[in-house]
RNA sequence: UCCUGAGUAGCUCAGCGGUAGAGCGGGUGGCUGUUAACCACUAGGUCGUAGGUUCGAACCCUACCUCAGGAGCCA
């Protein structure tokens, strides 16, 4: 039996005769002659007003509607009395599809978001974890359009690999040796050590220099032991990667899709953020239209870093060129001095990966970030490194075994073409677009040090 | 990993040296087209764990655990 949905019903014009409808039991309020249930099925942020009345048969049952429990109804959708809403379904007859009883701890008032992380298998069920997996799911779908309708096309990168995207960060060892086992890498199962990627960025450039456009859009892990509110071991990323693009090209793709996947937000997700702007950030609509709205900005690592320096800020860690931007700097330049997103580009050489293009200045390469207020670095990629004698420098002067990166030389070897790319971090993008400040809230089931539950 | 702060009822919190409290949630009863419904009664706690100080510790001290915020690393 398939039952149309609440949001569906919730988006009728008129009255209908003869409706099923099943979900959860977010509250129960009764009354002289009837019961109100308060319906939720996940379809949609509001739930639907059903009306039972205590002469029906199956009145007995409202004291075993608590909160949580699965029910399915049938009835008549009509025109609400109440304010609150436009329409409910006035009960034929309620079944009960599942109890719950006293112990469920979901309540209909407000939950921190550190307690509804100790039952991630539950919290999917309240407004802002519902809410955000509705977004999640909507702007998974997006990415994909915004790729596909350019002629990208979509590239399933290994989760397993024997390479290293070098400077991208510790990696998780994959193997079927026993602990602690002396055996070699050759006696392992593929022969030779082998992580979890930490990017498929590599494997994506042979792609690119066959197909021309090309992204990703998958799990990536890091094994860094990081505990802020913005990093995860399993997170997931969108890569696309081009051929002849250069940097310019580049921030103009990362920008277009930023603001792309913000109208879809805006035309797929009202709803959800009317809810987060008002219980969670009520900064966030008037933030997300105003990046919308306006071009971002850019500005170069050495302008970014002048900049810094006038601006007569103290700060904690000293701004001097050749040094990383810390936090402190990205957060100035974002949410004080640009108050907008901004992408800093042309970082030096020597804070960047093997692979970046090297410029003509021979000490800052082209590569790009994105920060946004908030949230920091979304976006992070450059234009790779074409000209295979400037690579094999590279990769010398970084303690790269030529061997193990033959591959990638080769598509500098035959057929070399300017290329370029970026990486975006889903979730990060996910706290930007919903207002929600842990990373932890917009995976559905985190992974961080010390945890891997469910 | 480092710094700071916090752990009291199922949940959110108050109490901060002298008999363990409230709201919500649960149970019972009442009222009512209700909508964070309302009113009354009721059950529910080794005050994170282990030590210590004190006549007496939820409260002060120490260690550990957990969580949060900030930092580093990055997406």
């Amino acid at each position: 039996m398939v039952t149309p949905n609440i949001r569906s019903l919730l988006a009728s014009k008129e009255p209908v005769q003869d409706v099923t409808v099943q979900g959860w039991v977010r509250t129960r309020r009764d009354s002289k002659a009837c019961t109100f249930i308060e319906l939720n099925d996940g379809s949609c942020l509001r739930g639907l007003q059903v009306v039972a009345d205590n002469a029906l048969a199956c009145a007995e049952l409202y004291p075993k509607i608590l909160t949580g429990a699965s029910v399915r109804v049938t009835g008549d959708l009509v025109a609400s009395p109440g304010g609150k809403q436009a329409f409910e379904v006035l009960a034929k007859n309620v079944e009960i599809v599942g109890e719950s009883d006293g112990t469920y701890v979901l309540q209909k008032k407000g939950h921190t978001p550190e307690f509804l992380r100790s039952i991630s298998h539950l919290r999917p069920r309240t407004n802002l974890l519902g809410s955000v997996f509705r977004v999640r799911s909507r702007m998974a779908f997006a990415i994909h359009k915004f790729f596909q309708e350019q002629d990208f096309f979509y590239v399933h990168t290994p989760i397993i690999t024997s390479s290293d995207c070098e400077g991208a960060g510790e990696m998780f060892r994959v193997t079927t040796l026993p602990q602690g086992s002396a055996a070699k890498p050759e006696e392992d199962f593929f022969g030779k050590p082998t992580f979890l990627t930490v990017s498929g960025q590599l494997q994506g450039e042979v792609f690119a220099c066959a197909l021309s456009k090309i992204y990703t859009f998958g799990p990536t892990f890091r094994a860094e032991n990081s505990n802020t509110a913005r990093h995860a071991a399993e997170f997931w990323m969108i890569e696309p990667e081009m051929a002849f693009y250069d940097l310019e090209a580049d921030m103009g793709l990362a920008e277009a899709n930023v603001k792309y996947l913000l109208k879809a937000l805006f035309e797929t997700c009202g709803e959800e953020l009317e809810f987060f702007n008002k219980f969670v950030d009520t900064g966030l609509i008037a933030r997300l239209q105003h990046t919308l709205d306006k071009p971002f900005q850019r500005v170069s690592y050495t302008d970014a870093v002048d900049l810094l320096i006038k601006s007569g800020r103290k700060f904690e860690y000293p701004v001097e060129w050749g040094q990383n931007l810390q936090s402190e700097h990205e957060r100035f330049l974002a949410e004080e001095h640009f108050q907008s997103p901004v992408t800093v580009f042309n970082y030096p050489r020597s804070l960047k990966p093997f692979y970046m293009r090297q410029n003509d200045d021979g000490r800052t390469v082209a590569a790009m970030d994105v920060l946004v207020p908030g949230i920091g670095e979304i976006i992070g990629g450059s234009q790779r490194e074409e000209r295979l004698d400037l690579l094999e420098q590279a990769m010398a002067a970084h303690g790269l075994s030529e061997e193990n990166y033959r591959w990638y030389a080769d598509l500098r070897r035959f057929g070399t073409v300017p290329h370029a790319g970026f990486g975006m971090g889903f979730e990060r993008f996910l706290m930007f677009a919903t207002g929600v400040s842990n990373i932890r809230d917009v995976i559905p089931f985190a992974r961080t040090p010390g945890h891997a539950e469910f």
